[in-house]
RNA sequence: GCCGGGAUGGUGGAAUUGGUAGACGCGCCGGACUCAAAAUCCGGUGCCAGCAAUGGCGUGAGGGUUCAAGUCCCUCUCCCGGCACCA
C-alpha cells in the first residue's frame, strides 16, 4: 500500500473494474427486492454542469446504499435531447441541431463516466432518437383515438417581424428577443391533451404520495385549483346576448356592480363590431406576451363595452366591461365584479369610478373597514341583500342554488384552475405530431405501420419560423385512409411530452416493437426520483398524467409513477467583476481569483490571478454563463478526483438546500480523504487482523466502540431514511476524530482498530466509492467491497450506564451532571438541587415547579 | 400579482418529536515539525465583560403561547423557485 493517497490510478482502476464486470447492469431475474433509483432526465447542453453532478451524485449514493442493503437496484440515464437550445445553437453557428445534440451527448457521457456512477448504461436513451419517439407517436395516436387529444385554438406569442412564434423566455419586456418588435398574442390551432379529464384523480392521488415533500404536493394541489362555485347566467339587455359567469362567491351576488369579460370573449368581439374605440382597445390588449406572470403584473385596464346585463337575483342592470385581468381560459371568461368584497374588482372599480356595494357585514368589530379604502374579502353575514339578509355563506349558497336551478339560470359547478395541455410547437427540433391533414378525411392519425414519422435531421433553422413547414419532402404525403394527396402536420410536440414517460422506457429500451413490455411492471413505479425543485409542478404533473393514461391503456400497473421524490437545490458560486467605464461589467471566474481575508475571516480583497490587480466581490449567485461563475467539473475531477468532488457536494449542504461551491471546501474534503487513507496505511503497517468480536477493552476503547455503533445507526438512518448525507458524513468525521485520539494497545485494541476502519470504509463507500474500494482491498484482500452487506448495529455496544443531564433554573442552563441510568426521578431531583452552581440560583427561593425530561434535562422553576 | 420555500457565528451548515444553540467542515489566530516553504500534526475560535470561575446577550424584525421556542401562532422585511412555449 502506498503511503499517500493518489486519486488517478485508484479511480481509473475501480471504474474499469466496474465496467468490465458489468456489475451495474441488472435484470428482472434477481430474487432480491427491486429498487428503481433515478435522476431527472438531463438536457444535453454540451458540458456537464455542477447541477448534473449534484443530481447524479445523490442518486448514485442512494443506489449504492440500497445495493449494499440487499436490493436489486437499477440506476439508468438518458438524454432530454429535443428542445430550443439546439435551435439557438443552429442559428448561431449554422450547425444542424441533430449533429450538435449528438456531439453534446458524447461529450457529457465521457464526463459522467469519470464520476464513477453506478449507472446501467445498457438502458441509455435519447428522446431525439426515432427508436424513442416512434413509440411516443404511437401513444399519441392511441390517445387521439380515445378522445384524450383534441384540436382547438390557443394563444401564442407572435413576433410580427421575424414571422415566428416565440417561447415565453424569448419575450423580453413584451418584445421579441431577436427582432425587438412588440410581440402580439395570436390565435392558432393546436393539439391539446385533455389533462383536465384527470384533474380529480391527479388531485386525489396526491394522498398516495407519502414519499413526496409536502411543499410539492401543496403546489400541485394549488395548481390544479379545485374550487366549488356556481355558474350564473346574466341575461342581456337591449337585444344583446347574455353571458355566464363562474363565481366561488355567490353570497356576494347581490353586490355585483359590473360584469367584466376577457378581450377574447365572443361578446366582446360582437360589441367591438359596432364600437371602433372598443375594437382599438381590444387590439391594444393583444400587445405583449401570453405568460400569466406578465398578465398578472400588468396594470389593470378596461373599457365599457356599451352593453348591459341583468342581475338574475335583483333585476339590476349592470354594465359589461372588457378587462385585461379576466382570463379567457379560466372559468367562462367572464366574472361578476363585487368591488366591496374582492381585491382585483376593488382596484379596477376605484380606477374607473364604478360603484361599490357592501353586502357582507364584517364578522368582528372592524373599525378599519371602509369600502372606499379596501375590500372586505372574508366570509360573513349578508346585509343589503333583501331576503338573504342575515344568512351566512352556507345558508345563502343553498338558497341561491335553489333559486337559480329552479329558474334554470344557474347551477353548482366544480371548477379547476388546471387547463388542458397544449402540446403543439411551431418548431423543428421536436417529435413530429403524427397527423396527416386530408381534404376528404380530415385529420388522420398516422397508422402504426407508418411510424415513426421521421424528423429530417439535416435542417438548420434560421429564426424565421419552422423549417419543416417549408420542406416539401416532409409536408407532402398521401392520406393513409383514402390515398389522396395530403399535407403532413408540421408542428412538433412540447418537450415535456418526451420527458413524461422516459423513465418507463428505461425498463425496456431494447424493445423495437412495443412502447412498453412486461418488464415495466417489474420495475415501475420509480422508488426514488431526484431532481430540481423547479420541476415541482409542470414536469411532475405531466408525468403523473401520462402514467394514469398509460394505466388506462393497460400498459402499466398502479396509479402513480414516483413513490419517493427528493427535490435538490441549485448550485451557487461566488462572483467577481470589474466595472468598465461605460458601466458594463467584466466577470471573472472564481477559479482565477486569489482572496485575502482578515483576522476575523472577512474578505479583505480579491485579485485576478491573470494580472494581480484587484476585482470587486459580486456576492454568491446561481452558476451561470452571464456571471462567469460556472465551475467546470472536469478540472476539479482531474485535480482532486471524483471522490473529492462527490464528498464535497454531499457534505456542503443537505440535498434540498442550495449548494455553495467553494474551493477551500473542496480542499477540505480532499484533506479528509487523505487523512482516512493515512489512518488505514498506519493501521496496516502493524498488519491487518480479524475485526473485533468480543473481549476486554480499555475504557477509552469501549467508549470508541460505543461511538462506532452509534455512528453506524446514525449513518444508516441518515442515508436510508432522512436522506441527509451531510450529517452522515459529519458523524463519520467525528468518529475518525475520536479514533485518532485512542491508543489501540493489545490484541483486542488492534481488532477494534480494524473494526472501526472497515466500518468507516463501508459507511463512506456510497459517497466516495473509488477510494473505499482501494482501502477495502488493503483491509480485506481477496474480497470485494461491492459484495459486502451493509453494517449491522451491535446493540450491546450501545449500552451505557451513565448519561449527562443538564440542569436549568428558570429555563437557563446552570449545570450538568452525570446520572446513572438506574436512578429514580426523585434521586435525580436531589442531585440536581445539590449542584453548587445551581444552589446559587435557587437559594432562599421557593421551588414552584420541577420538570424532568428523562436522560435529557431538569428544569427548576423558582 | 398569485402559489411554494428560505433567513442561525467571519463562512457552508448542525440541532431528527418544543428540551444543552452553533455538531462537522471552511476561514482565522497561536504552537510543533522545517534552513525555509508546502504538506502534516496539536490547541483556540458566537458577541460583550472578566486573569479565571462565571455572568449577560444571541437563531432576519416586532409581538404572542409555554416550565422551556431556531423549532408552534400572528404581523412584517428581504432573498430564492414556479406561473402552463427554458428545461
Amino acid at each position: 500500500m502506498q503511503e499517500n493517497y493518489v486519486h488517478n490510478n485508484i479511480e481509473k482502476k475501480a471504474q474499469s473494474k466496474w465496467r468490465d464486470s458489468k456489475i451495474f447492469e441488472v435484470n428482472e431475474s434477481s430474487p432480491k427486492p427491486k429498487m428503481y433509483c433515478m435522476s431527472m432526465l438531463p438536457y444535453p447542453s454540451g458540458k456537464l454542469h455542477m447541477g448534473h453532478v449534484r443530481n447524479y451524485t445523490i442518486t448514485d449514493v442512494l443506489a449504492r446504499f440500497y445495493k449494499m442493503n440487499g436490493y436489486n437496484v437499477v440506476h439508468p440515464i438518458g438524454w432530454d435531447a429535443f428542445g430550443l437550445p439546439a435551435e439557438n445553437a443552429a442559428m448561431k453557428s449554422k450547425v444542424a441541431p441533430a449533429e450538435w445534440t449528438y456531439q453534446n451527448i458524447a461529450n457529457m457521457k465521457a464526463q459522467l463516466e469519470n464520476m464513477g456512477l453506478s449507472i446501467d448504461w445498457a438502458r441509455e436513451l435519447a428522446t431525439c432518437s426515432p427508436d424513442y419517439y416512434r413509440h411516443q407517436q404511437w401513444f399519441f395516436t392511441q390517445l387521439y383515438k380515445s378522445g384524450i387529444i383534441y384540436r382547438k385554438n390557443g394563444t401564442v406569442n407572435w413576433d410580427p417581424v421575424d414571422q415566428t412564434v416565440l417561447a415565453n423566455e424569448q419575450v423580453i419586456d413584451g418584445r421579441g428577443w431577436r427582432s425587438g418588435a412588440t410581440v402580439i398574442k395570436k390565435e392558432i390551432p393546436m393539439y391539446y391533451f385533455a389533462i383536465t379529464k384527470y384533474a380529480e384523480q391527479l388531485l386525489a392521488d396526491l394522498d398516495q404520495l407519502g414519499g413526496w415533500p409536502e411543499q410539492v404536493k401543496v403546489m400541485q394541489r394549488n395548481w390544479i385549483g379545485k374550487s366549488l362555485g356556481m355558474e350564473v347566467e346574466f341575461a342581456g339587455c337591449d337585444g344583446f346576448d347574455g353571458l355566464t359567469v363562474f363565481t366561488t362567491r355567490p353570497d356576494t351576488l347581490m353586490g355585483v356592480t359590473y360584469v367584466a369579460i376577457s378581450a377574447e370573449h365572443p361578446l366582446a368581439e360582437e360589441a367591438a363590431n359596432h364600437n371602433a374605440a372598443l375594437a382599438k382597445f381590444m387590439y391594444e390588449c393583444k400587445a405583449g406576451g401570453v405568460s400569466e406572470a406578465e398578465l398578472a403584473t400588468a396594470e389593470k385596464v378596461g373599457m365599457f363595452s356599451g352593453l348591459y346585463v341583468t342581475n338574475p337575483l335583483n333585476g339590476e342592470k349592470v354594465p359589461v366591461w372588457v378587462a385585461n385581468y379576466v382570463l379567457m381560459n379560466y372559468g367562462t371568461g367572464a366574472v361578476m365584479a363585487v368591488p366591496a368584497h374582492d381585491e382585483r374588482d376593488f382596484e379596477f372599480a376605484t380606477k374607473y369610478n364604478l360603484a361599490k356595494k357592501i353586502v357582507i357585514k364584517p364578522q368582528k368589530e372592524d373599525s378599519n373597514y371602509d369600502p372606499e379604502v379596501r375590500a372586505y374579502t372574508d366570509y360573513g353575514v349578508l346585509v343589503n341583500s333583501g331576503k338573504f339578509d342575515g344568512m351566512n355563506f352556507e345558508q345563502v349558497f343553498a338558497a341561491i342554488e335553489e333559486e337559480l336551478t329552479s329558474r334554470k339560470i344557474g347551477q353548482v359547478k366544480v371548477n379547476y384552475r388546471l387547463r388542458d395541455w397544449g402540446i403543439s410547437r411551431q418548431r423543428y427540433w421536436g417529435c413530429p405530431i403524427p397527423i396527416i391533414h386530408c381534404e376528404h378525411c380530415g385529420d388522420v392519425a398516422v397508422p402504426k405501420a407508418d411510424l415513426p414519422v421521421r424528423l429530417p435531421e439535416e435542417l438548420i433553422p434560421d429564426g424565421s419560423g419552422n423549417p419543416l413547414a417549408k420542406n416539401p419532402d416532409f409536408v407532402n404525403c398521401r392520406c393513409p385512409q383514402c390515398g389522396a394527396e395530403a399535407r403532413r402536420e408540421t408542428d412538433t410536440m412540447d418537450t415535456f411530452v418526451d420527458s413524461s414517460w422516459y423513465f418507463l422506457r428505461y425498463t425496456c429500451a431494447d424493445n423495437q416493437e412495443q412502447m412498453l413490455d412486461e418488464r415495466v411492471k417489474y420495475w415501475a413505479p420509480v422508488d426514488q426520483y431526484v431532481g430540481g425543485i423547479e420541476h415541482a409542478i409542470l414536469h411532475l404533473l405531466y408525468a403523473r398524467f401520462f402514467y394514469k393514461a398509460l394505466r388506462d391503456l393497460g400498459l402499466v400497473n398502479g396509479d402513480e409513477p414516483f413513490k419517493n421524490l427528493l427535490t435538490q437545490g441549485m448550485v451557487l458560486a461566488e462572483t467577481f467583476y470589474r466595472q468598465n467605464p461605460n458601466g458594463s461589467k467584466d466577470w471573472y471566474s472564481p477559479m482565477d481569483i486569489d482572496v485575502v481575508k482578515d483576522a476575523k475571516g472577512n474578505l479583505l480583497r480579491a485579485t485576478y490571478k491573470g494580472d494581480g490587480r484587484e476585482v470587486e466581490y459580486g456576492g454568491i449567485e446561481k452558476m451561470s454563463k452571464s456571471k462567469n461563475n460556472g465551475i467546470d467539473p472536469d478540472p476539479i475531477i482531474n485535480r482532486f478526483g471524483a471522490d473529492t468532488a462527490r464528498l464535497f457536494i454531499m457534505f456542503a449542504a443537505p440535498p434540498e438546500l442550495t449548494l455553495e461551491w467553494t474551493e477551500s471546501g473542496v480542499e477540505g474534503s480532499n484533506r479528509f480523504i487523505r487523512r482516512l487513507w493515512r489512518m488505514v496505511f498506519e493501521h496496516q503497517q502493524y498488519g491487518i487482523v480479524e475485526r473485533y468480536k468480543s473481549g476486554e477493552l480499555t475504557p477509552e476503547q469501549k467508549k470508541l466502540r460505543t461511538q462506532l455503533h452509534q455512528t453506524i445507526a446514525k449513518v444508516t438512518n441518515d442515508m436510508g431514511v432522512r436522506k441527509q448525507f451531510n450529517t452522515a458524513i459529519a458523524a463519520i468525521m467525528e468518529l475518525l476524530n475520536s479514533y485518532s485520539k485512542v491508543a489501540f494497545t493489545g490484541e483486542n485494541g488492534r481488532a477494534l482498530s480494524q473494526e472501526v476502519l472497515e466500518a468507516v470504509v463501508v459507511l463512506l463507500s456510497p459517497i466516495t466509492p473509488h477510494v473505499c474500494d482501494a482501502l477495502w482491498n488493503e483491509l480485506r484482500p481477496d474480497t470485494e467491497l461491492l459484495e459486502q452487506a451493509w453494517l449491522v448495529v451491535d446493540e450491546s455496544a450501545l449500552d451505557v450506564d451513565e448519561v449527562e443531564m443538564v440542569i436549568q433554573v428558570n429555563g437557563k442552563l446552570r449545570g450538568k451532571i452525570m446520572v446513572a441510568k438506574s436512578l429514580t426521578k426523585d434521586e435525580i431531583e436531589v442531585m440536581a438541587k445539590e449542584n453548587t452552581n445551581v444552589q446559587k440560583f435557587i437559594e432562599g427561593q421557593a421551588i414552584k415547579k420541577l420538570v424532568v425530561v428523562p436522560n435529557k434535562l431538569i428544569n427548576i422553576v423558582v
